[in-house]
DNA sequence: CATCGCATTGCACCAAAGGGCAATACCGGC
DNA sequence: GCCGGTATTGCCCTTTGGTGCAATGCGATG
């Protein structure tokens, strides 16, 4: 399930710490790529397939816990995998709360540290799979007029037509007009598939 | 928000250490029960309102690691602070793994254990305000005789009484009996809220 | 000004959902 | 053997939902 479509980032200020990583996750067919700083990490492209990032605690410059909350405030929520040689345990508590996948000192095994990519990357597929998911629903979401998206609300709280009707000042022919759009546009099969969509989406009444 | 109907259970082999932070929860009005070891905690009963557990990871006889993996294969599921005078790293990764709200060691600001029991008093109350909330809905659910799920599922997926009537071989008829007395026994005001159940009930097609 | 998207509505018709009333049938207990 | 719960179904009527067809009005865009 791992393969060349999966990538390990790496960011260590360390040379030699560097090479070693990606020397590891080359062997198990893993794409790599290093990086010497969070600063420069942070300016490289997004992910667009699977990835995990091999992150070092003490780095020059912007450390590893400020690069995890950086990257958590740009909302690119990437797998992480902490390694330090001085850690600390309130380093450690800020890190996994934060929702680092794990968080390991050197020395540590080589397979611990496979283990925790492979838990990464699966991590970060069951996000896309998800993300994915609800992306066509937001698509669609997004192409429903500020009416449509009324009725919308309405219906799927369970409300009448005729209920949704009044409540908008409309006549019952209206609602059912937009309704049908709705369900067009949404592509929901019947009124339980359009209850789930609105679910996944938060659709509430706004006041 | 935390009163005296907020417990605190405190477990920890140091008479001094317990008696310490029971002033210390005293002092803010919070009920406290403390425990000599892990072994005297699982035999004491299980809490009815809003509680959290201060465990100090070293002890003798089951440790606090242990404690808190007995109470998660319990199904216990009570949130814990840990407290430690010669913790580690792998053991805090192990302990915030396993859902720890906080990992402090000593010394420790009083204020600091203070944020932390607040902070697991505030899950403790929303695992319980939805445990609550389902509680309610799989008890109803129980209700439903084996036909009424059927038709419960069939619906809930979509499907028109007569589609329903086939896949079940009855009619239509029968199926509205059926759905009546599902709508009825959930108490569902609507199709959409009865979607709503189901999606946390988590039911589905069995086929 | 013309066109387009959006909102709105009336009329008519058909399909689906909801129920009232009543009857049949099976099964496990008392 | 009678009783209650469950399952089943028919007949009939009302309420809702879904649509086709057609038309009006408004604001933005070109």
């Amino acid at each position: 399930m791992t393969g060349a479509t999966h990538t390990v980032f790496v960011v260590d200020d360390d040379p030699s710490m560097r090479s070693y990583l990606k020397r590891l996750f080359e062997s198990v067919s893993l794409h790599v790529v290093t990086f010497t700083s969070a600063e420069e990490f942070l300016r490289s492209a997004r992910p667009d397939a699977p990835a995990c990032l091999i992150l070092d605690v003490q780095m020059p410059g912007l450390s590893g816990l400020d690069l995890q909350r950086e990257l958590a405030r740009a909302d690119l929520l990437i797998p992480i995998v902490f390694v330090t040689g001085h850690g600390d345990i309130p380093m450690t508590v800020q890190a996994m709360k934060a929702g680092a996948v794990e968080f390991l000192t050197k020395p540590f095994r080589n397979q611990e540290l496979l283990d925790a990519v492979r838990e990464g990357h699966a991590r970060d597929r069951e996000a896309r799979r998800r993300g994915a998911e609800t992306a066509g629903l937001h698509g669609r979401y997004e192409r429903l007029t500020p009416r449509e998206r009324e009725v919308f609300a309405l219906v799927v709280a369970g409300l009448l037509n005729k209920q949704v009707a009044a409540q908008l000042g409309a006549s019952e022919r209206t609602i059912k007009a937009h309704r049908a759009a709705v369900m067009q546009k949404m592509e929901a099969d019947s009124l339980a598939d359009l209850v789930r969509m609105a679910e996944k989406l938060g659709v509430v009444q706004n006041p």
